[in-house]
DNA sequence: CTTAGCACTCACCGCGATCGAGTGCTAACA
DNA sequence: TGTTAGCACTCGATCGCGGTGAGTGCTAAG
């Protein structure tokens, strides 16, 4: 069977129509609503079509058709069109992208609100991966006598607070030499460069004295710095999902709620897929994670130098407005990456 | 009409029952289930007595009765049992405290998520106030040519970040000396300590090529610390909330769920009341927040030395279990206060 | 004062009738 | 051959109705 112009046409209709009102839609309803000059019998004939190659499917014997999930995939694929974020908004997120660039943990945080904000989705975000990142610096700053702060800020401009707890905290002046030694030692290394070859010299060319303490430090710094799938996941605007009328049944939202929450979930979730500059969009049953199987996933990539740093995903459901989604989220993705590219060439 | 014994045996009786059931209950079932020696008639004679006092009411003519807001708040005032918390409760949450006592901001999510956990109801903390408080440490991290992080460590161990652009930021040298500077002159002082004079005076003394920067670094330290109404509050475990069957209306969740991301509306509820050691118990209709109505708000302090410090609050349907509440929370407050002070003695 | 008895209320459940949106099929038509 | 009007049919949703049962308030007797 082939699908003709005039089939593409009534399965935008659905689609559409579909998207806005979360009900089902009659051949008559098409036939009124978008005039093509054709009757309602020769629309129950396509759709019949239509649902016979999978595309759409009748919820109930006696109500209108809905997509299916192969629907919205042909949909995406090839009948979407394709539009660009307002100025307004273009403007909105370049002003506080700009604004946070320098404060990477936050500005994810941000991001994760402003996106829910304007697509009323769910917003999950990871934070730049630390694997492979370097150390542009490191601080030690006092606390009391049993406690210190380690500060790292890496070459990603990722600042981590740690506070260690030591049982004779070095005063400010020998946190000082420390500082300036690990920083000697350190500065623009990446976790694999740091060695046990390298870590073993570093105490013991330390002060005896200092050599427990440098020890603890040194540990923190690389637990920190390998810790790999250690970055952060946030989830925004999680509550939106309240509002849409697939989730009207308390029980089926509290579970992808609680789904939400689970890191490990949303890590998954975040690296499927390739790594590819695109966009990538995971619908319904494509998922592999049950929770969302009533979700779709709309998910890209911001990336700084050919590296991979992190992803962006949009989460509503399988009637989600891809188009906006899409939109939304590249010109997010354009703007993280244009900020990163400055904060790199300048 | 007296509240004789008998009276308050069947009120407790209405209450517990209600408080696991989330049904209205009625004299029968009283009568069967707690057997106190007096038939259903009687018993019925007692529940129009304690409804016209007001302490019940019956949500239509041939239902059972409920507890009225005025009912718990006779329960939690005289009747309630007090018990303390289990004795793995209480080791589970002095681990925690201990563990993380010198990281406030950090402790202040993991107490709401522990709490929420343990009650199985949402959670809500305040960090501690930054007003009175005084700057135990500052220190300036580089980042790169054109920004620095503000490390700004105060006497209640909180460490806060801060990023700072500047057209051109002092090389490391260059903080190490304003790092010095900052901390000769500002350590131990609280917000009000720091005048306009102070501000001035430090300016004029810094090198002249210093004297943008630290400008700016002050700014951003004053107003850190004078944004007294700036701590965080968290709020965690929310999603328990629609496992509520009074919150089996997705509307109803919906807009609980809105208020308790409200930054202000948090902040209202944790500052209602007094600031007595006290552990606070808003029932209801006793709740000057709307969308509270139906909930109940259990919430103490935790202190330092006679200041206070912050808040945590248990929010759950009317007819949560007070007792449990109150319990943890109570735990978790002694446990708080005892590693403070212990910070403090230490 | 307590309690058995009883009439009464009313939410809830299950049932059948009705309604209507939507379909598929057929036959007529261009 | 494709399009369309007509029609029978399906089936979820809604409504009305009587029955059921939990629960009450009242009364009168113990």
């Amino acid at each position: 069977m082939v699908l003709n112009e005039r089939k593409i046409r009534i399965l935008e209709a659905i689609i559409n129509d579909y998207i806005n009102t979360a009900e089902p839609i009659g051949s008559r309803t098409i036939a009124k609503k978008y005039n093509m000059g054709i009757s309602s019998a020769t629309i129950r004939n396509e759709m019949s079509d239509l649902e016979e190659m999978g595309l759409i499917v009748q919820p109930h014997a006696s109500a209108g058709r809905v997509p299916s999930d192969k629907g919205y995939r042909l949909y995406v694929d090839n009948l979407m069109p394709k539009h660009d974020i307002t100025p307004a908004e273009a403007a909105f997120l370049h002003q506080m992208i700009i604004n946070n660039i320098n404060h990477i943990d936050f500005l994810m945080k941000e991001i994760a609100k402003a996106i829910s904000v304007l697509t009323r989705y769910a917003t999950i975000v990871s934070e730049p991966k630390f694997y492979k990142t370097t150390i542009k610096h490191v601080q030690l700053v006092p606390i009391d006598e049993r406690s210190i702060v380690l500060v790292l800020v890496t070459d990603s401009n990722v600042v981590r607070n740690q506070v260690i707890s030591l049982a004779d905290a070095p005063d400010y002046e020998q946190l000082q030499r420390l500082t300036s030694l690990l920083n000697d030692r350190l500065k623009g290394l990446c976790s694999a460069d740091i060695g046990d070859a390298l870590f073993t010299d570093i105490i013991h060319n330390a002060p005896e004295a200092d050599r427990a303490a440098v020890s603890v430090i040194l540990s923190t710094i690389m637990s920190a710095i390998e810790n790999e799938d250690g970055r952060q996941v946030y989830a925004g605007g999680v509550k939106n999902i309240l509002a849409f009328p697939e989730f009207s049944d308390v029980d089926k939202a509290r579970k992808l709620f609680h789904a939400l929450e689970e890191r490990e979930m949303l890590i998954t979730l975040l690296n499927s897929g390739d790594e590819s500059d695109k966009i990538q969009v995971v619908i319904g049953s494509e998922n592999t994670v049950d929770e969302m199987k009533d979700c779709s996933l709309v998910k890209a990539s911001y990336r700084f130098g050919g590296r991979n740093y992190g992803s962006i995903g949009v989460i509503g459901p399988t009637r989600m407005n891809y188009v906006q989604a899409m939109s939304i989220l590249s010109g997010v993705v354009k703007n993280i990456n244009k900020a990163l590219g400055e904060l790199s060439g300048g």
